[in-house]
DNA sequence: CGTATTTGACCCGCGC
DNA sequence: GCGCGGGTCAAATACG
C-alpha cells in the first residue's frame, strides 16, 4: 500500500514511531516528490505507522514552506505561510486522509511545549493503539494457524485412513490372486497335499522365522543393552556367562514377556520340528553389487563391530549393526567376493525395529521379504514340494539368473546377484510391465516387525524408485520429502506411460549408480517375498534363478 | 570429549 | 575331545 513512498531511506513502523515520539518540534519528515502519489493511496485505519521514505537526515530538517511535512502518512498537513515573520503557525490537513490521530497545531517556532504535550499524548495514544492492534493481529493469525493445524490434522487422517485401506485391499488381492496362481499351477500328483504341506509349513516359519528373527535378535539385543549395562554398573558379568547368555536368548529360550506369541510359536515347532529347525533363526539376504565403494548405500545408519578374515577369501569379512535405534536387532555382513573384487557382498539378517527413512525402506523390506520367502518356500522346496523354474517363470518370465535361494543350514539365504549386464531399455520397459501385471504377493503382514509399517509393493517400488532418483542424483538434498520426485513425476504421468517412464529412468540409475543395486535387490526380493512359489529340490547349492534381467551393475 | 573403528580375545557350533 | 571357523565383545585407538 505503500508503492508511491519511495525514497532513500527507509523506516518501518517501529522507526517512525520513535521518530514520532521523539523528534524534534522541528524534526519534520520531508515528503519526497513521489509521495503526493502514493498518500492518496496509503490511508490507513490501524493507526500504527506503516512505513515512510525520508530523505536523509532528519535532525534540523526544516520544512519549507508549502512543503508537505507530516507526522504520520495519513494526517497529511501542509504547512501554510502565515506569517510574516516567516513562522508557521498553522497546519491545515491537506487533503482528506485519514486522520485517527486529529490534525495537529504545529508551529516552527512557537508553542513547543504545547506540542510536546500533544505530541506526548500522541505518542502513548498511538502506542496503546498499536499495541491493541498488534494483539488482535496476533490473535487473528493464531487463529488461523490453528485452523490450518486442525485442517491438516484431518487431512492426515484422511491420507492415513486411505493408506490403510488400500493397504488391506491391496493385500487382499493380491493374497487372492496368489491362491489363484498356485491352483492353476500345472500340478504333479500329490498337488493338494503338497500344498498343504506347504501352507504348513509357511505357517510354521512365519511364526518362528520373521517375527522371531525379528523379535528374537531384538530380544537378544535388549538382553545385550540390558547386560551393558550391568556390565557397565555394578552388576558385572563374566564374559562367558555373558556370551553363554547371549547364546541362549538367540536359541530362542527367554522368559520375556514382550514375546508371548514367539514363545509359544518357538514351543509349537520345538514340538513340530524338532532341534535342527531350532537353527533355522536367522534368514539371510545377500546382495551382489559391483562396487568400489567400502559398502553400499541403504539408508540405515551401520556401526562396525566387527571384523574377520573369513576362510578362503583373502578379504576380510566386516560386521556391521543398525544404529539407527537403540537395540535394532539387524546385522550386516560385508565383504568383497574372492574370485572378483569388485563385487561386493552384502548380507544382511534381521528387521528393524524402528521407523525407516524412506531411504532405508527398501533394504529393510529385501530382509523382511527375503525371510518370508525363504522361511515359506525354500524350507518346503528343501523338500521337493516346488519346482524352480516354475518359480522363475511365475516370477519373472522373461528371467534370467539373479536371485539364487539357499536354504543352506543354519542360515538360509537369498543371493541376490545385481552384477549382470543390465539389458536394453526397451527390454526393461517390456519386462517392467510383466512385472507390474504380475500378481506379486505381498510380504506377508506377519513379516513386519514392530514399528515397521507393513510393505507392499507400490510402496516399494516407490521406495526404490525415490532411491534411484537420489542415487541418480535426480534429488538432491538426502533429506527431502520421501516421496520422489521421480514417483511425483510419474504419477503425474498418463498411466500408460508412467511406469514405462520410470522403469526407464531406473534402468539408466541402474547403469549409472552402483548403489541403486541395494535399493533394486530390495525390491526384487520384495516381489520375491510374496512367496508365492520357490524352491531348489536340493538344500545347500541348489539354486532357483529368479530375475528379470536388470542388474545393478556399474 | 564423544563417537566410531580397530583388533585381539573369547565363545560356541560343528566336523573329524 | 580337539581343532577350526564364524560370530561377537570390548578395550584400545583414531577421528572429528
Amino acid at each position: 500500500m505503500d508503492k508511491g513512498w519511495r525514497g532513500p531511506t527507509t523506516l518501518d513502523s517501529d522507526s517512525l514511531g520513535f521518530f514520532s515520539k521523539n523528534r524534534s518540534p522541528s524534526g519534520f519528515l520531508k515528503l519526497l516528490p513521489t509521495a503526493n502519489e502514493g498518500r492518496s493511496g496509503s490511508s490507513t485505519s490501524s493507526g500504527i505507522f506503516s512505513r515512510i521514505d525520508l530523505p536523509g537526515s532528519i535532525d534540523g530538517h526544516r520544512a519549507a514552506v508549502g512543503e508537505v511535512d507530516f507526522f504520520r502518512r495519513d494526517s497529511c498537513i501542509r504547512k501554510m505561510d502565515n506569517a510574516e515573520d516567516g513562522t508557521i503557525s498553522t497546519v491545515k490537513k491537506e487533503d482528506d486522509c485519514d486522520v485517527n490521530i486529529g490534525l495537529h497545531l504545529v508551529t516552527m517556532n512557537t508553542a513547543r511545549s504545547d506540542q510536546s504535550t500533544v505530541d506526548d499524548a500522541l505518542s502513548s495514544d498511538l502506542e496503546d493503539r498499536r499495541a491493541k492492534d498488534e494483539l488482535a493481529q496476533l490473535q487473528i493469525m493464531l487463529g488461523r494457524m490453528n485452523a490450518e493445524n486442525q485442517r491438516l490434522r484431518e487431512m492426515l487422517g484422511q491420507v492415513a485412513n486411505n493408506y490403510s485401506m488400500l493397504q488391506t485391499h491391496m493385500t487382499a488381492l493380491l493374497h487372492q490372486q496368489q491362491q489363484q496362481q498356485l491352483r492353476l499351477q500345472p500340478s504333479n500328483g500329490a498337488e493338494g497335499t503338497r500344498d498343504e504341506e506347504r501352507k504348513a509349513l509357511t505357517k510354521k516359519f512365519l511364526d518362528l522365522g520373521p517375527g522371531s528373527t525379528g523379535e528374537g535378535e531384538e530380544m537378544s539385543n535388549s538382553l545385550s543393552e540390558e547386560r551393558s549395562r550391568d556390565s557397565s554398573g555394578s552388576g558385572i558379568k563374566d564374559g562367558s556367562a555373558i556370551a553363554r547368555e547371549n547364546k541362549r536368548v538367540r536359541l530362542g529360550s527367554p522368559d520375556d514377556s514382550d514375546a508371548p506369541k514367539l514363545d509359544s510359536s518357538r514351543g509349537t515347532v520345538d514340538q513340530a520340528a524338532g532341534s535342527t529347525e531350532a537353527t533355522m533363526r536367522k534368514a539371510r539376504v545377500s546382495v551382489r553389487a559391483r562396487s568400489e565403494a567400502p559398502m553400499i548405500t541403504d539408508g540405515c545408519h551401520w556401526r562396525k563391530y566387527g571384523q574377520k578374515m573369513a576362510k578362503g577369501n583373502p578379504c576380510p569379512r566386516a560386521y556391521y549393526r543398525c544404529t539407527m535405534a537403540i537395540g535394532c536387532p539387524v546385522r550386516k555382513q560385508v565383504q568383497r567376493c574372492a574370485e572378483d573384487r569388485s563385487i561386493l557382498i552384502t548380507t544382511y539378517e534381521g528387521n528393524h525395529n524402528h521407523p525407516l527413512p524412506p531411504a532405508a525402506m527398501a533394504m529393510a523390506s529385501t530382509t523382511s521379504a527375503a525371510v518370508n520367502m525363504l522361511l515359506s518356500g525354500s524350507m518346503s522346496s528343501s523338500d521337493g514340494i516346488m519346482n524352480p523354474t516354475l518359480l522363475a517363470r511365475a516370477i519373472l518370465p522373461c528371467s534370467s539368473s539373479m536371485a539364487t535361494i539357499s536354504a543352506s543350514a543354519p542360515f538360509p539365504t537369498v543371493t541376490l546377484d545385481l552384477t549382470q549386464q543390465a539389458p536394453n531399455p526397451l527390454q526393461m520397459q517390456r519386462q517392467a510391465g510383466q512385472v507390474h501385471q504380475f500378481p506379486v504377493p505381498f510380504p506377508a503382514a506377519a513379516v513386519t516387525p514392530p514399528g515397521l509399517p507393513p510393505q507392499n509393493i507400490p510402496q516399494f517400488l516407490e521406495q526404490a524408485l525415490y532411491n534411484q532418483s537420489r542415487f541418480s542424483g535426480l534429488q538432491s538434498s538426502k533429506d527431502s520429502a520421501p516421496t520422489s520426485q521421480l514417483v511425483q513425476h510419474a504419477q503425474q504421468q498418463p498411466p500408460s506411460s508412467s511406469f514405462a517412464d520410470t522403469m526407464s529412468a531406473a534402468t539408466a540409475a541402474i547403469t549409472s549408480d552402483p548403489n541403486f543395486a541395494a535399493v533394486l535387490a530390495a525390491a526384487i526380493s520384495s516381489i520375491i517375498g510374496g512367496g508365492s512359489t520357490t524352491g531348489p529340490a536340493n538344500s545347500s547349492d541348489a539354486n532357483t534363478n529368479i530375475s528379470n534381467g536388470n542388474t545393478g551393475g556399474n
